[in-house]
This record gives C-alpha cells, structure tokens and sequence, in this order.
DNA sequence: GTCTATAATTCGATAGAC
DNA sequence: GTCTATCGAATTATAGAC
C-alpha cells in the first residue's frame, strides 16, 4: 500500500531528525546527514516537510505534545480538588512528565529527553517556534502558582518558574553524561530524583 | 605605530565576534559577518587568530577571566576566615561575580552577559572549550560544599550545583526580554535580585 | 511518492601581492 | 599586517523524469 510506505519514510526522516538535531543542534544538523542516518532521498524531505525548518517544528511538536498533555492533565486533578494543593503538589505535576521520558531507559526516550532540553537552548528563529509549543502551559502553572502564593509577586514567581524551566533542561540535556543521574538513573529511582527536585526548589519558591 | 594598529584590528574583532557569537551562536555567524561587524579584513582573521575556533575560544577567555578570578578572590576571603563559611556566604561568592556584568548596564556589559551565558549553551565541539574555562573554579567551589555540607553526597552536591550554573546561565541569557529583571534591572537593585537568588537556591542546598 | 541532477549560494580557509 | 582573489567543499532548495 502506497500509505504505509509514506508512513514509514515519514516517521524515519523524523526519527533520524530527532536524533541529530539532538546532538548537534539545528544548524549543526544538515538535511543531507538526515537523510544518510535515515537512509532516505534528500528530496523526500521536502516533499513531506517542506523545509528544514518546518521539519524541526514537526519534530518539537511530537516530543512536546504528549508531555505537555500530561502536565495538564496533572494540573486539572489538582484544580478539581477541593482543597488548594501545595506548593510541591503543583511542582511535581509540572516538572514529573518531562522527567518520566527518562523512565523506559530506552535509547529512544534517551533521545526525546536529549531532544526535549536540548530544542530549548536553540537560537534563532527555531527557539521561538519551540517555545512556542510550552508557553500556554507554563502559562496556565504560573497562574496556579499565583493562587498558591498570593504573597508573591506574578512577576517573582514567573522568573522562579522560568529558572525551574531552565533546570529542567539541563537535567535533561545532561543524560549523556550523566552523572547527576548516577545515584538515580534506575528506573526506579527516576521517582526519587523527582522528589529531590521538588523538594530542591519548593523551598526556594517560598521563601 | 604598527602595534596600535594591530591592537585595533585583534581588537575590533574579538569585540565584533563577541556580540555575533551571542546572538547567532558559533554556527550562526560567519567569518564574514564578523569582519562585516568589525569593518576589517577576512583574512585578518586568520592572521590574527587562525580559525574561527580559536577566535571563539579568545573570545570566551576574556569573558570568562575576569569573572572567575573574582570568584576565586571571594572564595578565598572565606576560606580564610577562620569560621566555617554559610551556605548563603558560598552561593553569593559564586553567583555575585557573572551577575555583577548586569550591574553598569552599558551595551558592552550586556553582550558580556548575553555571550557569557551564550557560549555555555553551545553544542559540538565549542561547548567542550568554554565548559573548561570554568571547570576548576566550579570544582573549587564543590570542594567547599563538601565542607560547609559534610551530610550531604558529592554528587548531589555536584548536581545541585550544576543546576545553579543552569539558572545563572539562563539569566544571563534572558537580558534582552528580561522581565526577569524587570522589576530589579536598576543598577541599585542587582544586590537585591542576588540576594533573592541566593535565597532561593540556598533552601534547596539544605534540604 | 521517489528518484537524479543540479541550481544558487555560502562557507571556512589559503595563496600571494604589497 | 593588510589586502584581493579564489579554491574547494558544503549547504538549502528546486526542476523534472519516472
């Protein structure tokens, strides 16, 4: 069938996109290394993308849209609870779907962790497309946060919030080496990284 | 005078390459753009500096001197103390020195600033270079950790600090939007945005 | 949808005159 | 030290056959 066929060079120009653009950034990334680790025409790239910008955004979109999903559905059980959750409770809720990428251990999610830290600290113009794809969430966490901490100022919780952005991303930018995991890289143990995180910055957010 | 004129031109260069590199990054300039910036010629470059490597690498040399041997002239007031430092005492001692770069709010310190934290975000293979000019003095710093902290694990030491180096860089790199400053970007108010940082970071460090 | 071939541009780096 | 001119290779992107 001519659509399975489309699937499969689709999904392995973007597996292959992923990966590169992973490790060597977006410029640091030529279509042609894409299509040689993907074992693909050049050309399919743009028939199917239609850029190489355009193919970076399919890609962000792919590892972004299921993690961001989850943060929000994290948040909504703590909306709909009838008590005001706590300070932990809304930093684990947005800091726990990125990091569970790292659960499987697998080299796959290895590469949508790398990917996922590593599409923040691009520069121009892909960083604001990338972007892009996490500000309403971020936004709609600092409006709970504004709720938790009515004594804050939004403007102090949204730099705060942002640096717990920016230790995210070098969490996960550091799987390669690794050594911040080496004491927790256990697929078991992820959990309890996470709770020395929230505990990490929890009290920084308060005080 | 010959050597004025060189002085000019290496000069010219290195302050061109400097505010290209940090908001393009190393791949997104050319060699051309530089000299386009600088108003001298191509291969000046290369007589001056050899390739575009190692002018990169000049370039995070004197970024990063200065700072760094202030922060090594504040962690040996307190080693020298004759009481054990506190926590607070440590991070201001190492977050101060890259923060101060904000403080004269000149155009040049703000390309400091934007390059300083730039150059640490790099990938392949420029990142290795920058990340050396500050691996000893971080390394200083975790000793004194290990100190001030004996309780604690070197590597959760080592990654909590990391993850400070992450929320510095990521705050030198947001001057330009910079509503993380916003309400603290006067020159007056760069202690008092030190001094919530530190705050904020030494709660995570005890617990 | 997939392929070959190639256009059009840009890049880092060098040779050699002055 | 500074310049012009250029090499050789790589890049994104496209045209057109199949």
């Amino acid at each position: 069938m001519t659509k399975n066929s489309t699937i499969n060079t689709k999904e392995k120009i973007i597996n292959a996109a992923e990966k590169l653009f992973a490790s060597m950034g977006f410029l640091g990334t030529s279509l042609r290394a894409i299509v040689r680790e993907a074992d693909v025409n050049l050309a399919a790239i743009y028939y199917h993308f239609g850029s190489k910008e355009e193919l970076f955004i399919v890609v962000v979109k792919r590892v972004a849209q299921p993690i961001v999903r989850e943060q929000l559905r994290q948040l909504k059980i703590l909306e709909e609870s009838e008590k005001l959750p706590s300070i932990p409770e809304v930093l684990t809720a947005f800091v726990t779907p990125p990091l569970r990428i790292l659960q499987q251990g697998s080299d796959e999610s290895r590469i949508h962790a790398q990917f996922m830290g590593c599409c923040r600290t691009e520069l121009h113009p892909v960083q604001k497309k990338a972007e892009q794809e996490f500000r309403s969430t971020q936004q709609r966490f600092l409006y709970i946060l504004t709720k938790v901490l009515p004594e804050k100022s939004p403007q102090e919780l949204k730099w705060k919030l942002d640096l717990i952005v920016a230790m995210l991303v070098r969490t996960l930018n550091q799987i390669e080496e690794s050594e911040m995991l080496s004491a927790h890289n256990s697929v078991e143990n992820i959990d309890e990284f996470v709770q020395h995180l929230v505990t990490f910055i929890s009290y920084g957010m308060s005080y």
